[in-house]
RNA sequence: GGCCCCUUCGACUAGCGGUCAGGUCACAACCCUUUCAAGGUUGCGGCACGGGUUCGAAUCCCGUAGGGGUCACCA
């Protein structure tokens, strides 16, 4: 038998990580058995419908590399993928199951409804439909439905007895038929709600595994009824564990970032969150950690699915990250996707591409995302950078190092990695200083900041001209004095300053000599 | 609250009757070092609890506790 398996969002908000998760899932599990992977729009509910979001949640699994075989921009045999234009077929279905007796159309309103409950709660308890209407005859039914008044149909559930689901990673799971009370599935508006909709469409399109997430397991049996009503056979259900934020509650948007969007923005490789988002629940037969949607597809065992509730952690995403860009991909690949970041963040990075790669090769180690590298690398593309404080004092404290320094560098001949290496190694070894000494002032005048790559890397990176004129501008900086260059900055010096005298607590003092220490 | 699911270090997990309970993230220390990173080494830290079954339980069974999900004309 053909495996075929389906993501089926709704289109009402940023696609989600959780959407990531089980396309993952259901797509490897389609692709390990050489089957079909189906994406299918769920857009019966009017109300939470957003107009952009198909669109980018098809583009987040394009971005993903998780490819649709069908899909509402696509198409496909089954054509159409969009619930909302499948309309008629759910009808007719419905139908059926009000011919064969399964279901019957009722006509209490939201009021009522809402009444039942609130008496429900003050006295008694099982909360739910309690069956009121199913003693319309047919014909009253009928013909009240044909005078035009509202109603919606529901799925006549049997009252004793039990129903059993079985889950393909949890084993056969039973639920009492009492607590199925007559569901809805077909609403006044004439849709269809998620149940009747799902069942239908995933028996017609021929879907065998239902991958989805486990807060749908209290409402498989109702699926199961529906089945059965039908005649057709069961689908095999596999319920992923639920994403959870860090307090352990299913992931939301209100407590974590869920959007998919949102990371992609932040520099954070599809690979990367592919692969983070499979050792959720999943991990490979010989303990890999780092793989690939091919491998995990070639190894993929849907049994090895845990059943723990995992804590999206962003953290591990960043790490998971970080080794693709400074390990996992080539230089080459990186820097043509933070190219993009470069650009967001105004730099002009001209044409020439090796210098782009060099300053891409040196910062990688240092960023987590593809974001950072561009955050980290504004004095590669421009010469009117900042001073910040602590390139400051290295300034005051170095400037015959600087002058020095300066004149070295203009004297070199071999001006390559190991020639500026020798030379200012030669230099502190000369002037019997630390490296710090020199190295310090240095980096301050060529990035404006006190940590940055090395040295000697940044030096051969900018070059020999470029660095020459960021020594002589320091130089020069030094030399117009200090203090007084930002008077901003030194305003809201003096005012901070100000403000702890106030509360009397000196704690920069304090805080600079035990780092002395 | 009813029903259902889940339970190995703070987090993600390996384990499927006999292991010094392994790995990764995070955290800490050290090494490397001109800074910040990266990298290397080491450390910290766990089988929720109670009963069984068994020569032997993290592994099997029962119970308890805890966490979560679900009880809509939302999916």
């Amino acid at each position: 038998m053909e495996v075929v398996t389906r993501i089926a969002p709704s289109p009402t908000g940023d696609p989600h990580v959780g959407t990531a998760y089980v396309g993952l899932f259901s797509y490897v599990l389609a692709k390990k058995h050489g089957g079909r992977f189906i994406f299918r729009l769920e857009d019966t509910d009017r109300q939470r419908y957003q107009e952009q979001s198909e669109r980018r949640i098809l583009e987040m699994f394009e971005w993903l590399g998780l490819h649709p075989d069908e899909s509402p921009a696509s198409g496909g045999p089954s054509a159409p993928y969009r619930q909302s234009e499948r309309l008629d077929t759910y009808r007719e279905h419905v139908d059926k199951l009000l011919e064969s007796g399964h279901a019957y159309r009722a006509f209490e309103t939201t009021e009522e409804l809402d009444e039942m409950r609130t008496e429900q709660k003050r006295l008694g308890k099982p909360l739910g439909y309690d069956g009121r209407g199913r003693s319309l005859p047919p014909e009253e039914q009928q013909r009240r439905a044909a005078a035009g008044e509202a109603h919606v149909v529901r799925l006549m559930t049997p009252d004793d007895g039990t129903t059993t689901v079985v889950d393909r990673l949890r084993g056969e799971i039973t639920f009492a038929n009492e607590e199925i009370r007559d569901p809805v599935i077909l609403k006044s508006d004439g849709y269809p709600t998620y149940h009747l909709a799902v069942v239908v469409d995933d028996h017609l399109m021929g879907v065998s595994h239902v991958v989805r997430a486990e807060e749908w397991i209290t409402s498989t049996p109702i699926h199961v009824l529906l089945y059965r009503a039908f005649g057709w056979q069961l689908p095999e259900f596999v319920h992923m564990p639920l994403l959870r934020n860090p307090d352990r509650t299913k992931l939301s948007k209100r407590k974590s970032d869920t959007s998919v969007d949102s990371y992609r923005r932040q520099g954070i490789l599809p690979e990367a969150l592919l692969n983070f988002l499979a050792t959720l629940g999943w991990s490979m037969p010989d303990g890999r950690e780092f793989f690939d949607l091919e491998e995990m597809t070639a190894a993929f065992d849907v049994d090895r699915v845990s059943l723990g509730e995992p804590v999206f952690d962003v953290k591990k995403l960043k790490f998971f990250n970080a080794k693709y860009i400074r390990e996992l991909l080539p230089l080459e690949d990186v820097a043509a996707r933070a190219i993009p970041f470069l650009e967001e963040a105004g730099f002009d990075l001209g044409d020439d591409r090796d210098y782009v790669l060099d300053v891409v090769d040196v910062l990688r180690p240092r960023a987590e995302t593809l974001q950072e590298i561009a955050e980290q690398a504004a004095y590669f593309f421009t010469e009117e950078f900042p001073y910040d404080e602590g390139a400051r004092k290295q300034l005051a404290a170095g400037q015959s190092h600087l002058q020095a320094v300066e004149r070295e560098l203009s004297m070199l001949e071999f001006f390559d990695y190991d020639g500026v290496d020798d030379m200012l190694r030669d230099y502190v070894q000369d002037q019997a200083v630390g490296m710090g000494k020199v190295m310090m002032p240095l980096r301050a005048a060529l990035t404006g900041t006190t940590s940055s790559p090395g040295v000697v890397d940044l030096i051969v990176i900018l070059g020999k001209q470029r660095s020459l004129e960021r020594i002589g501008r320091a130089l020069t900086f030094i030399d117009a004095g200090l203090p007084d260059d930002d008077p901003q900055k030194a305003a809201e010096e003096a005012k901070r300053k100000e403000e702890a005298a106030k509360h009397g607590r000196p704690k920069q003092v304090a805080s600079a000599r035990s780092k002395a220490d």
